[in-house]
DNA sequence: TCACGATCCGACAACGATGACGCTGCTCGC
DNA sequence: GCGAGCAGCGTCATCGTTGTCGGATCGTGA
C-alpha cells in the first residue's frame, strides 16, 4: 500500500478510499491509484483491515462437521457454504471425528481467527466451552444435533417421531421380532432414534427384546457382522431397522445372498437405493436444508436479530420402496 | 489483553510473553498473567498476532474444488483438512460449480486473507489469476486437474491412460459399437478420458461413430436420457464407457428393467456398485489419496521447498465386476 | 474582494499484537 | 567493592489498514 501510494503520489488514506470505492477522491487521482494498483498488483490485506475497522467482522464463519467425507455433512457443508457465498462471507471448516478434544481445538483456533460465528454438529461431550464462547459473543447454531445444557439455535430432524413411524410400519406388516442396529448411543441422534424403536414397540405392546438390539456399530463391516450375527440366532428377527445409511449398506451386505426374507427400513436415503435387487426403504432427510437453515440462523445472528434460541425440526420423509414392506415369514 | 496487563499488573509485552509461552517470565509472573487470562477469557487475536509475527504466516491454507457436495471432492477436502490438522494449519473452503468467475473471486479473497497457500481444484478458464499470485510467491497446487498454462505442483490420476485401458477391455471382448458417456468436454480430465477411448478404438483399428459419442452430460438424468436416445438407435451401442460416476448411474437408470445386454464400464468407483443387480466395473481412483498427496506437495512448498514444479500422477485401479465382461449379442 | 461551503486529500492515532532493545536488580568472580 | 553477565520486565516502534479531523483549494454569490 506504500507502494502504491509512492507510485500514485498520494497518501496512504487516499489509497484506501480508491480500494475501497469511498466517495471523495477525484476521477484522476482515482485513476492514477488504480493504474498503481493493477501495475503493482496490489491486493488488500483483509486481516489488517478488519482488525481497524468499526464494525469488528471478519466476514469467515467457522463450520464444524462429525465427518467432511461423509456425504451428509459434505452435502449440509455446501448448504453453509452457498449460503455464506451468497453473502460475501468465508467458510473455515473443520470435521471432529466426534472427539471432544478435538472439536474443543477447532473452535478455540477459530475463535482465536476472530469468525463471526460458528456452526457446529455437537461431538456428545459436555460443551463448556462452547457455552463460554456464546458468553462472550460469539453467534453459534447447533446442527443435525443440539449440544446437551447448550441454549443455542439448534436445526434438527424428527429423528424419534420419524424411527417410531418406521417401526410401526413394520410392526403394520406384522412384525414382532423387529432388530435395532445403532450408531453409537452417546450421540444425540441416535439417542433419539433408539428411544422412537422403543416408544413404537410399546405402543404395540411389543416387549423390547435386547437381544435383537445392537448399539455401537461403527462402519458397515460392523453393521454386517452385526446382522449376521442376528440372522443365525435361534429365533432370528423378522425384520431389520437400522439408524444410519452406513449401517443400512452394512446390513445389506450382512444379509448375504441370496437375499433372505427379512423386511428392512433404514434412516437415510441413499443413492442407489432404489436400483438395488431389493429397493430399499427409507426414512429420508435433507442434509441440504439443514445446512442452509442453519446458515440463515447463524447470520440473523450475525446481522444482530436478539431473542431466546429457536429450535428448527425439520420433517423427514418415509419412502417406501419394497424392502420395508416384506410379511414376516 | 489491556485488561489482563491490568489485573495482572504487568505489562502487555508480558501478557504477550505468557500467552505465548516464551521464556524469561518468572513462575509467579506467569501464575498471576495466567490466572487473570483465564479469569477474563482472554483469548489472542491470532489475526493481529499474524500481523506483526516475525513468519508472515496465517497457518491457514485455502481449497477451492468444484463442488465440495460431490462425494469425490468430499473425500479428496477431508484428506487435505486432516493433512493441514496434523500440522496445526486452518483450511478456508468453497466451491466454484467449475465456473471461472467464482474461481476468481474466491482465490482473490482467499489470498486477501494472506492464506499460506493453495490448493485448488482448477475450472477450464483461463489462469492468469492463479499465476499472478504464484508469481507474488504464493504457494499453488493443483489437485485432480492441471491448470492450463500454470507452472504449478500438480496431483492427477492417468485419466488417458485408465481409459484406454478400459475400453480396450471392451475390445477385448469383441465389443465394436461402444459408445462415449462424457461430462463437459472443456474440463482436463474429461478431455483426457475421451482422448483414450479415441486412443483404444484407434489402436484396434475401430472407427469412431460421432453417432456413439455424448458430451456434456452434466446429471444422472441427462445421462439416462442421453443412455436410451442411444438404446433407441438402429444400431444400438452393445457397450458403454460412462466418464464418471454420476454418468454411470444414469446410464444404468437409462437401460431401465429388465437390463439389456449391454456392456458397461464406469469411470470412479462408487458405493453399492458391487451390490448392483449387475455389478459393475470400473476404473478406480482415490481421491484421498489425491487430497492428501497435494497437501503433502503444498506443504513442502510452504516449509520453503524450492524446485520447479513436480507432476505427481497415482495409478487408478480397474475393477471387473461383470458389467463389463458382457460379450455382445 | 471576500466570506463560505463543498470537495479533495493528508496527518495522526489507533486496531491488537509482537520485535527490538534497554533498563533494572541480582548474583558471581576477582 | 566493582564490573560483567543474566534473568525479568517494560518502552517504543511497527505490522497494514482505517476513523477522525482538519487543511488546502476552488467556485460561487454578495
Amino acid at each position: 500500500m506504500k507502494d502504491v501510494a509512492l507510485a500514485a503520489g498520494v497518501s496512504l488514506m487516499t489509497v484506501s478510499r480508491v480500494v475501497n470505492g469511498d466517495r471523495g477522491v477525484s476521477p484522476q487521482t482515482t485513476a492514477r491509484v488504480e493504474q498503481a494498483v493493477s501495475r503493482l498488483g496490489y491486493q488488500r490485506n483483509d486481516n489488517a483491515s478488519h482488525l481497524r475497522r468499526k464494525a469488528q467482522t471478519t466476514r469467515t464463519i467457522g463450520l464444524v462437521v462429525d465427518d467432511l467425507a461423509n456425504p451428509f455433512y459434505a452435502t449440509l457443508a455446501r448448504a453453509v457454504e452457498d449460503e455464506a457465498y451468497r453473502r460475501g462471507y468465508l467458510v473455515l471448516v473443520s470435521s471432529t471425528n466426534d472427539d471432544p478434544r478435538r472439536e474443543r481445538e477447532v473452535v478455540l483456533a477459530f475463535s482465536a481467527r476472530q469468525v463471526d460465528g460458528l456452526i457446529v454438529v455437537p461431538t456428545a461431550g459436555s460443551h463448556s466451552l462452547l457455552k463460554a464462547q456464546m458468553a462472550q459473543g460469539m453467534p453459534v447454531v447447533c446442527a443435525d444435533r443440539p449440544a446437551r445444557g447448550l441454549d443455542a439455535d439448534t436445526v434438527t430432524v424428527d429423528n424419534r417421531d420419524a424411527t417410531r413411524k418406521a417401526v410401526t410400519h413394520l410392526l403394520a406388516h406384522r412384525h414382532r421380532r423387529i432388530a435395532y442396529l445403532g450408531d453409537q448411543r452417546d450421540i444425540w441422534t441416535l439417542r433419539e432414534r433408539f428411544a422412537g424403536y422403543q416408544e413404537a414397540l410399546r405402543a404395540h405392546g411389543v416387549e423390547l427384546d435386547p437381544g435383537l438390539v445392537r448399539h455401537g456399530l461403527r462402519s458397515r463391516a460392523e453393521a454386517a457382522q452385526a446382522v449376521a450375527e442376528l440372522m443365525s440366532r435361534q429365533a432370528p428377527p423378522t425384520a431389520l431397522f437400522s439408524s444410519n445409511d452406513l449401517i443400512t449398506v452394512g446390513a445389506i451386505d450382512g444379509l448375504g445372498a441370496p437375499l433372505p426374507r427379512v423386511a428392512l427400513v433404514g434412516f437415510d436415503d441413499f443413492p442407489l437405493a432404489d436400483r438395488l435387487p431389493r429397493p430399499v426403504t427409507v426414512v429420508s432427510q435433507d442434509p441440504a436444508t439443514i445446512g442452509g437453515t442453519a446458515a440463515q440462523l447463524l447470520f440473523s445472528r450475525i446481522d444482530g436479530y436478539q431473542a431466546p434460541p429457536r429450535s428448527v425440526v425439520l420433517m423427514t420423509r418415509f419412502i417406501a420402496r419394497g424392502s420395508g414392506e416384506i410379511p414376516p415369514p
